[in-house]
RNA sequence: GUGGGUGUAGCUCAGUUAUGGUUAGAGCACCAGAUUGUGGCUCUGGGGGUCGUGGGUUCAAGUCCCAUCACCCACCCCA
């Protein structure tokens, strides 16, 4: 019989792993809760529409990274690859804006992306992130970027470099492109295969080319942040002011402009070094225009979107720890066919008093048991035989110290609650 | 979609090259014993491999040839 494999890109979060996502996870809760952002979950597929309409056509996600699919009623549906879209969806068909003007929203959740696999991406990936909906001013712009930024300083991951910018609105970027363009029309059959597609398509996004001519060729192009219109300009202004009043250090990057379509005004990515290849770890920005684009009311937002598996990546690399192994409390050994009629009471017992414990159920030897024991890392190990039966006891080893002392029957459950509370 | 790399024990990897040759190795992990009711350290022993898969050359293939699959890394794009 063939061996069932998991889908390429996909992983297994392992027990001795899954340790680690959960503590990324708490922490990331608890920041979101500092800032006053409550989690909004949504389904996994949407109607392929949300997102077509929602990212833009003409971006690769939507264009040849979509998990898409018929259901049995013939409707066409699509595993989520970003969040930004289905939280605006939500927040329109639920009517939030209606319950209070400002919300603010967070998310951890799997994504899916039919990429080609490499260091730090992945077909099913995860994702958390938040978005401000209600708010144009500039202060939630840099809410979001200090939000995205305390999760990372709680972690205790460092190094990291803040870059920004300013795509402009539908007032500067139009005539914008316009500029660019004619910028780039005399020497346009020198740049890339695919700059030459985006000239038409997108010519903001020839800025972000990784080609080495390319990159060249835009040197002396017109920045979208020297043509911004006045409010823009404010808009952006604003945000760095405020950013130097917070103490974050940031690098204005006139050639950050995102993949996404949807973005206006602000944006901005946090990368690491530590990662390799893909080092952008956090990506978000300012999107005014999504949520009348998905058939909803104006709404000004602004949010951020971060990698998980990145940001386990780069704490990985910086030796940070996160979370503990679990340490097993109590390891009861018993000896012999009596003692282990008695074994699953005790281990209940200890349970319900909120301990840790575990025993064999393997029918191993003594030493065995105890080798397992030491394995999980027992604080104490309960040794049940014929002789602690009779003398109704506990022989009860004290792993750390390997010393051995009585307790008994009765007094057992208090004992180690008390030991292992105060410790 | 394009390019490069790697597939040998549960894991990490030697062995593969101009040189094919007996029972395919190591470390870690696992199991047992030394200690017949006691972990970690030490010592001794043990189990475990269709050498990714299929075909070919040969007296003989982990090693040479062809095909194929999987995984990794990179381009593109993105978290």
């Amino acid at each position: 019989m063939k061996q069932l494999k998991r889908i390429k890109g996909t992983q297994d979060i392992l027990p001795e792993e899954s340790y680690k996502w959960t503590a990324l996870e708490q922490a990331i809760r608890r920041v979101m809760l500092l800032y006053n952002f409550y989690e909004l979950r949504t389904p996994v597929f949407e109607q392929t529409e949300l997102f077509a309409r929602g990212i833009g056509q003409l971006t690769d996600i939507v264009s040849k990274e979509m998990y898409t699919f018929l259901d049995r009623s013939k409707k066409q549906l699509t595993l989520k690859p970003e969040m930004t879209a289905p939280i605006i969806r939500a927040y329109l068909e639920n009517k939030l804006y209606a319950k209070t003007p400002l919300n603010k929203i967070y998310y951890i959740a799997p994504l899916f992306r039919q990429e080609n696999p490499q260091a730090g991406r992945l077909r099913q990936f995860h994702q958390f992130g938040a978005e401000t909906l209600g708010s144009a001013g500039s202060e939630a712009d840099v809410e979001m970027i200090d939000l995205a930024l305390a999760v990372y300083e709680r972690l205790g991951i460092k190094n990291l470099k803040l870059l920004i910018n300013s795509v402009g609105d539908s007032t500067c970027r139009i005539p914008y492109k316009k500029t660019l363009q004619e910028y780039i029309k005399p020497n346009l059959d020198k740049y890339c295969a695919d700059c030459q597609r985006r000239f038409h398509e997108n010519p903001i996004r020839i800025l972000d080319c990784k080609n080495e001519t390319c990159i060249q060729l835009n040197q002396q192009a017109p920045k979208i942040s020297e043509c911004l219109c006045d409010d823009c300009q404010t808009h952006f202004d604003q945000v760095k002011l405020q950013l130097r009043q917070l103490n974050i250090p940031f690098k204005e990057d006139p050639c950050l402009v995102r993949g996404l379509d949807y973005y206006t005004r602000t944006v901005f990515e946090i990368t690491s070094d530590a990662l390799g290849a893909q080092n952008s770890i956090c990506g978000g920005g300012r999107y005014d225009l999504l949520a009348e684009e998905l058939g909803g009311m104006p709404t000004p937002a602004v949010g951020f979107a971060a990698g998980i598996e990145r940001t386990l990546m780069a704490a990985e690399k910086q030796n940070i720890q996160l979370g503990q192994p679990p340490r097993l409390d109590v390891f009861i050994v018993s000896l012999g066919d009596e003692a282990k009629k008695h074994t699953l009471f005790w281990l209940k017992s200890l349970r319900a008093k909120g301990v840790h414990a575990e025993q064999d159920f393997l029918g191993r030897s003594v030493k065995a048991q105890m080798r397992e024991a030491n394995r999980q890392n027992a604080r104490f190990v309960l040794l049940l035989g014929e002789n602690e039966l009779k003398e109704k006891v506990f022989s009860v080893k004290i792993m750390d110290q390997s010393k051995q002392v009585e307790i008994s029957f009765n007094d057992i459950i208090d004992f180690l609650v008390k030991q292992i509370i105060d410790n």
